[in-house]
DNA sequence: TGACCATATAGCTATTTAATTATATAAGCA
DNA sequence: TGCTTATATAATTAAATAGCTATATGGTCA
């Protein structure tokens, strides 16, 4: 939840590529673990992703025997645009258009 | 320039407190070790600017027995949002406007 | 209950990171 | 030239990170 943890969530290669994922489906460790067979260990996935949640990143729900994940793009987006928006003056447009798409998500997507 | 090195640049507080600085007014390394005075000593801060120049996040100009430093916004804005747009496909409305944006600031200060 | 999934945790190791002090480089000035 | 100031680099060390294998946890199903 704070900068400091969603930014070191995002300075690793494979959460980011977990998050590329996530933001097309929400997906099972599982499905996840697949996706980076041969490349990395199923313990490995399983602390990133408990990283990325940590960070407030992503949401994870026990169904059954699997655990399903997903992206939460308010906390991403939200994060991303306020740091733009202290960092670089210039965009500062970015702003209203943030705030503009929070609610539209929002609506769609309750947390 | 390559994205792996902008978020392990940002992935610092300390980096992002320089990168806040810069976002104000362009400054001579000094003038940022006096910042961070009983904090973090000269040699660790020319480290964490040498990090960011790497990644292409601040310029850096030899002026006499100085060195100033100022931040790159175009490279900063551009990576967060193309990430955004990757990974938040919701908020792509952010991609015309950063494009805006860019084309502004190119105007006013070409890197 | 007992075997079998899916996922998380433990314990370990190698690598990377971030800081420090000491020193080098190079510009400015008497 | 020789001193001082500004900044960078080197060498070292402590702590953090990321991965692995092995194992624990907890749900499912026969």
């Amino acid at each position: 939840m704070t900068a400091d943890k969603i930014f070191e969530a995002l300075s690793s290669a494979p959460r980011r590529r977990i998050l590329a994922y996530l933001s097309k489906t929400d997906m099972t460790a599982g499905e996840i673990v697949e996706r980076f067979a041969d490349m990395m260990s199923q313990p490995a996935i399983s602390k990133h992703l408990s990283i990325l949640e940590n960070a407030g990143l992503v949401w994870r729900e026990k169904r059954g025997q699997n655990v399903h994940y997903g992206l939460k793009e308010d906390a991403l987006s939200g994060a991303l645009v306020h740091f733009l928006a202290e960092v670089c003056p210039r965009s500062r447009p970015f702003r209203k258009e943030s705030a503009t798409a929070a609610r539209r998500k929002a609506a769609t997507k309750p947390e």
